[in-house]
DNA sequence: CCCCCCCC
């Protein structure tokens, strides 16, 4: 083991944030197992190029099995192929995302050279033999024997089995006892010897076994119609060769789902093939796979390094506002913020939906809302504006550009991949004070460009004289009044329709605009609202969607109530009374009675978020005493 | 066997 090369300098090239060279060579001369978010371990390593040590370097956690198989022990030498470096509380810190074994550490045997600690350091860094350093334990403490290597499949005890007597199995510790028209569990010889790349699955190849890691599981789904009700779930798996979605009904459901775990790779055989169905599976696969009550899942237990992860192509935000609605796209974000989960009723199933929306900025200096969906929304819960990375985000042109997740999209928070580390560290130091703006919403350029930012008194002075189009600004401001009367309106019944029917007071009601008289109608909202800040204050109408966000229930219901029950739809009223919002206003010139008047319109709506306008704030005030 | 991907 004489003449390794350990690349000297690299340690002192990457503290100061100098270019380092291509693929250094370097010496693991101790490592620490760290708490870390999301319940994973993380390991801290103590790395001497040797000239100098250095323990603030980490290893990225998909590389974590290098150390739970004594591959990365005390003196190991390795090629770091892709690292990068960021700053955090004040100290630079390494992060190796790929790297390469030069040798063992039980071949190399010692420290090579004799680094000296870097930086801050206080104390001389110990170099007794046997010894890894302050921030670094033995590795004898440590990590449990690995797995033989020879293992090509597991052994029969860690089979997750193909039918309802698992679980007894289990229990009682007897080798199983297939019912009847059951084939028995493939032998290890059987599995090793089938498995074929995804790539080459097709309805004829039988008994043949895959060997795939799951990069995604879709929710547990209920369906009813007329053709029968069930459950189910999907998901993605890919393997060097390619990717495919596979789907599993009722009994499935219960048998997998649990034991199913993202990132982790499966020995899969016995599967049904079908024609995939390409307006609903976003992979690149001909066909798709179904469990079976035949389907065997078995763990892969020895190294998977070979099979490869997620990976992503990701569109940078500004780049969003280029692609096509209903595309699919891989995004990465900070989340700046995000919404309270709410509940809504869709129009096509009725059903109820839960929802959040996410807003992600990017190094662009641009936002994009995100709208989650149903689990994922309601377990949402992360103030520390995490790093989000999307696989396969629906585009949608709803409000400018905003994403969406459908079931075969992948959320991940702060994953392990460098542009999630360089874009935390942008957002840090840069990122989190920068004046960005949003493709979605409120604040997007269109229409004209952004519309500037108006305090009461100045929204008054304008005298707009473009009676088409109008003029658009911002204002910070609270709501004071709403006028109760002509607040709900009946409008017409008929799609697309809002227009104000007749009561015609026998139970019918006619829209002139349709020559229609039926026994039906919808109410629909119409707010005069009056918002001041502490310059002035002005009336401004909120319509339907953006009057149901203020008063915070639906027209429907507040139209029962303005009918029936008068005092609830007072209170209801009283309640939204004092909110600060974000608004969005159209003013225009309007004739009515002969008289040409200014009206102010809400084209968008936000309850304020306070954190987010201070930050606006000092943003402004840094620019204008600049 | 789902096949909806929602709402503003």
């Amino acid at each position: 083991m004489a003449n390794i090369q350990l690349t000297r300098g690299i340690i002192g090239k990457a503290m100061r944030d100098e270019e380092v060279p291509a693929q250094p060579i370097i010496q693991i001369l101790g490592f620490k197992k760290i708490s870390a978010q999301g319940g994973q371990d993380r390991y801290r390593l103590h790395v001497s190029d040797g000239e100098f040590s250095h323990s603030f370097a980490m290893l990225a956690t998909q590389l974590n099995h290098l150390v739970h198989d004594n591959v990365i022990e005390q003196f190991t030498v390795v090629k770091v192929e892709k690292m990068v470096c960021n700053t955090m509380n004040n100290k630079r810190i390494m992060i190796i995302l790929q790297l390469d074994v030069v040798a063992q550490g039980r071949d190399v045997g010692a420290k090579i050279g004799n680094p000296v600690s870097w930086g801050e350091t206080p104390h001389p860094e110990p170099t007794g033999n046997g010894t890894n350093g302050r921030s670094a334990p033995a590795p004898t403490a440590a990590p449990t024997p690995a797995p033989a290597k020879a293992m090509n499949a597991p052994s029969g005890s860690s089979f997750y089995g193909s039918n309802s007597n698992n679980k007894s199995m289990n229990g009682g510790g007897k080798p199983q006892q297939s019912p009847k028209s059951q084939r028995p569990p493939l032998s290890n010889q059987e599995l090793a010897g089938s498995v074929i790349p995804i790539r080459d699955i097709n309805p004829y190849a039988n008994r043949v076994t895959i060997r795939a890691r799951v990069v995604n599981k879709g929710e547990i789904k209920t369906w009813s119609n007329s053709r029968g009700e069930g459950k189910l779930f999907s998901m993605e798996m890919l393997d060097d060769s390619g990717e495919i979605r596979m789907t599993g009904f009722n009994q499935s459901v219960d048998q997998y789902y649990d034991m199913i775990e993202v990132n982790h790779v499966y020995y899969i055989s016995r599967f049904s093939v079908k024609n995939a169905n390409k307006s609903f599976n976003s992979t690149a696969h001909d066909y798709e796979l179904s469990f079976t009550n035949d389907t065997q899942v078995i763990p892969c237990l020895e190294d998977d390094s070979d099979v490869p992860t997620l990976s992503y192509n990701f569109v940078t935000i500004e780049n969003i506002e280029n692609v096509e609605a209903e595309k699919t796209i891989d995004v990465v974000g900070v989340c700046k913020h995000y919404s309270d989960c709410q509940t809504i009723v869709s129009r096509n199933t009725g059903k109820e939906l839960k929802k959040r929306e996410i807003t992600l900025i990017d190094q662009t200096c641009k936002e994009i809302n995100l709208t989650i969906w149903g689990k994922t929304a309601e377990d949402f819960c992360d103030d520390s504006q995490p790093i989000i990375a999307v696989k396969a985000a629906k585009v949608s042109d709803f409000n400018g550009k905003s994403l969406s997740l459908l079931q075969s999209s992948a959320l991940h928070i702060n994953p392990d991949i460098s542009e999630a580390h360089v874009l935390r560290g942008w957002f840090d130091k840069d990122g989190h004070s920068i004046i960005s703006q949003s493709l979605s919403g409120a604040g997007r350029v269109g229409g004209g460009g952004p519309a500037p930012f108006k305090l009461a008194a100045e929204a008054n002075e304008v005298t707009t004289v473009d009676m088409e189009k109008g003029d658009y600004f911002m204002s910070k401001v609270t709501l004071m009044a709403i006028k109760r009367d002509n607040a709900v309106y009946k409008a017409c019944n008929t799609d697309k329709c809002n227009k104000k029917v007749m009561d015609l007071g026998n139970g019918m009601y006619r829209c002139e605009k349709c020559s229609k008289e039926t026994p039906n109608y919808k109410s629909r909202l119409m707010l005069n609202c009056n918002f001041a800040d502490f310059t002035d204050n002005f009336w401004a109408t909120a319509f339907q969607d953006h009057g149901e966000s203020i008063l915070g229930d639906t027209s429907e219901k507040l139209g029962d109530m303005f009918d029936n029950r008068s005092d609830e739809f007072d209170a209801v009223i009283k309640e939204a009374l004092f909110s600060q919002y974000i608004i969005k206003f159209r003013s225009r010139m309007e004739n009515y009675n002969n008289e040409t008047r200014k009206k102010f319109t809400i084209v968008d709506l936000n309850k304020i978020n306070h954190a987010e306008y201070c930050k606006q704030l000092l943003a402004d005030i840094r620019e204008s005493s600049a």
